[in-house]
DNA sequence: ATGACGGTGTGGCACCGA
């Protein structure tokens, strides 16, 4: 089994991207973020014809996520259930594998800005109310993967400067502090099971050749329950669709498990 | 200190991302 998350910053743009990387990594399933459209157009003709299916939660011009997936899916959630939240960030469904259910939250955080602003503070209660939803979520479902842009930046070794960054959005102890609860409810950062190259990152600003000089961080991550991790033998971050024409800012990242 | 790049909207630039 493979699943992978990838933000494509939308996916009006980005969809021959996404379709060209499926048929070259047939992933199981995969949690996109930044979708940048509605529901309406969605392509779901186009994914279906690649052998995938669809559920969605999507919204004009920002945010938006969904899950793409081979195998049939149930149970969706969009949104965190209690928060009242206007913008779309959170998709989870149960998908129906021939190994059993596997449960896959996918998210795309909030980015929070600067962390003496409104949206920092926006940030830390989305974050204490996803931590809530996973953790209810954990008491149901054994096999459970959480997905998605993150916009947290766990340690040191994940930022291209950490030092002159420290304290910065992304960087910030409170935000950390958060990625560390989301491990203490049992889950684990698949990346950081395996021995990786130094400086891997997921993301490279468009700006002043970020990617050319691999000035990243690493914010997109893939944690998975005990369950999960026990089966996991790979998980990786694949730079190729940064070099494409047009690219994501973002980089997929895929967990092998199973 | 600022802007740099890219996507979106109903635009003639502003806002947002990270």
């Amino acid at each position: 089994m493979k699943i992978a998350t990838w933000n494509i910053n939308s996916l009006n743009v980005r969809l021959p991207q996404l379709l060209d990387w499926l048929q070259t990594n047939p992933v199981d399933a995969i949690g996109l973020q930044e979708l940048k459209l509605t529901d309406e157009k969605f392509p779901f003709m186009e994914l279906e014809a690649a052998g995938y299916q669809a559920v969605c939660h999507g919204q004009k011009t920002y945010n938006g996520v969904a899950i793409v997936s081979r195998h049939p899916v149930s149970d969706v959630v969009r949104n965190i259930p209690g928060l009242d939240d206007e913008q779309a960030r959170v998709i989870a469904a149960t998908l129906e594998t021939p190994q059993g259910p596997v449960r896959l939250i996918n998210c795309y955080f909030v980015n929070g800005q600067a962390p003496d602003s409104d949206k920092f503070v926006y940030k830390l209660r989305w974050l204490a109310a996803l931590e809530a939803f996973v953790k209810s979520e954990m008491a149901q479902h054994s096999k459970l993967v959480l997905v998605g842009d993150f916009n947290v930046a766990p340690e040191d070794r994940d930022s291209f400067d950490p030092e002159g960054l420290r304290g910065t959005i992304h960087h910030t102890p409170q935000e950390r502090a958060h990625f560390q609860a989301l491990l203490d409810l049992g889950l684990t950062d698949a990346f950081r099971m395996f021995e990786q190259p130094e400086k891997s990152f997921s993301w490279w600003d468009y700006r002043m050749l970020g990617f050319q000089k691999n000035r990243g961080l690493r914010i997109d991550h893939i944690l998975v329950s005990d369950a999960i991790k026990a089966q996991t033998t790979a998980c990786t971050i694949d730079r190729a669709p940064r070099k494409n024409k047009q690219p994501s800012d973002h980089a997929p990242v895929v967990v092998t498990f199973g």
